[in-house]
DNA sequence: TAGATTGTTAATCGATTAACAATC
DNA sequence: TAGATTGTTAATCGATTAACAATC
């Protein structure tokens, strides 16, 4: 009777840590979700700098312009990091969002053209708060090679493998003319990193091992543009 | 009797066409759905310089991996387009796309800061297919004012007022050090630019008669970078 | 006519929000 | 204890997709 208690009771537990775990290991977190993450840290980073300790999602959401629901229900995906009645420890979330997002750990950035763009790239200053860190850039322009922009100099792009493996730099950011980005692509990839940002107006492709990121000023500006004409036909 | 037929018949008639006014005014359309529309218009400019006439959404969702009948309904809402058992007409479709974005009317772009940046900005290729000029650049700096960067004279940032009235400038871009974003949002906004793009990692606010769009390559790696963690985990 | 493909309806899917018990 | 705010359930809302009649 006994031994037949604790091996139900330990069934049950069994039970419910692998109903945990298959929640957790089969739950798809909406990309929406995903999306949000970065601009909670993004004010949480700033209340911090304010010396703000604890912020209710009602405080955040008042910020950020995002349902207070919403915030608590995307946070809940991944753990309960708040106390009833208080809210949410600062420093606590911004770790707990970096760690979630990858960002605790820091980043290394090639960047490929050292025009104006790839100037302007390693100039950024928003990389560093993140996490993210430009370690080498590269040309094939021999006028640039060994050139100081910011604190590195020009690397020869035939380097770039070599470089990149030693430096074990994961994300590779392209600034060079368009007909060069889809060849720059194939070069970062064969090198190895796992992101890659693409600053021309062509599309790269890349194979599905890697992150590619096209960004693209015009898409965005048309999207803007259509809510701007919207805007005065409501007038009407 | 003739007469009641009559005024029933026009009441009808009256009736459908109040219908379908509100229902066209009342429609609110999914952002999504906007945010498509460039991708389509993309691809369909691509297809036209290859001399295709006629495309499918069978077709286009192939290309721009999106479900066909998602495609069929995100043009529904602005129309009948195409032609049953045909397909779209390529060129009629990315005329209508255009016209629906507000891209059929060329629009003017002013690039505030003459640094890498904005001279990266002014050198941007990808502005002109979509009927985007950029037509001034400023900065305050003595030293380059009066120089030319792409076509256009650096002019001095107190004239920006002036300029942007007389050319009618829509289009506001930031490409100054962060510190003066905000300030130059508001010399935009004063100007009467429409449209604010600012490249500084520090968020700009603008009255609601005005659309900002506040790029920011570390949201979009954050981003990119959970899917990249979630990308190992999967495979335990 | 037979085949293809649209525009649209109905069904499904997923994401947002309101509401509230739990609890700090 | 009273007030505040979380985590979560249930209800709502909206977007995607499958299916198909209409028709080129």
């Amino acid at each position: 009777m006994l031994e037949k208690t604790v091996i139900l009771r330990s069934d049950r537990i069994l039970n419910n840590l692998l109903e945990m775990r298959d929640k957790i290991m089969s739950e798809r977190i909406p990309e929406g979700v995903i999306g949000r993450l970065p601009i909670y840290l993004d004010f949480l980073i700033e209340l911090k700098q304010n010396d703000c300790v604890t912020i209710s999602s009602k405080r955040l959401g008042e910020l950020t312009k995002i349902n207070p629901a919403e915030i608590r229900r995307d946070l809940a995906h991944f753990g309960t990091f708040g106390k009833k009645g208080v809210g949410y420890n600062t420093d606590d979330l911004i770790l707990r969002i970096k760690h979630i997002l990858g960002s605790d750990e820091s980043h290394k950035i090639a960047v490929v053209g050292a025009g104006n763009l790839g100037s302007a790239i390693v100039g950024y200053d928003g990389f560093a708060v993140h996490g993210f860190s430009v370690s080498a850039i590269f040309d094939n322009d021999t006028t640039k090679i060994g050139k100081k922009v910011g604190k590195h100099k020009v690397g020869d792009i035939k380097s770039l493998k070599k470089v990149i493996k030693e430096k074990k730099i994961t994300i590779g950011v392209i600034a060079v003319p368009a007909v060069e980005a889809q060849n720059i692509a194939n070069l970062l990839v064969g090198a190895g990193v796992k992101i890659v940002l693409n600053y021309t107006p062509v599309t790269v492709m890349v194979p599905d091992t890697v992150k590619v990121h096209n960004t693209n000023p015009v898409k965005e500006l048309l999207y803007t543009l259509y809510f701007l004409s919207k805007k005065s036909d409501d007038k009407v």
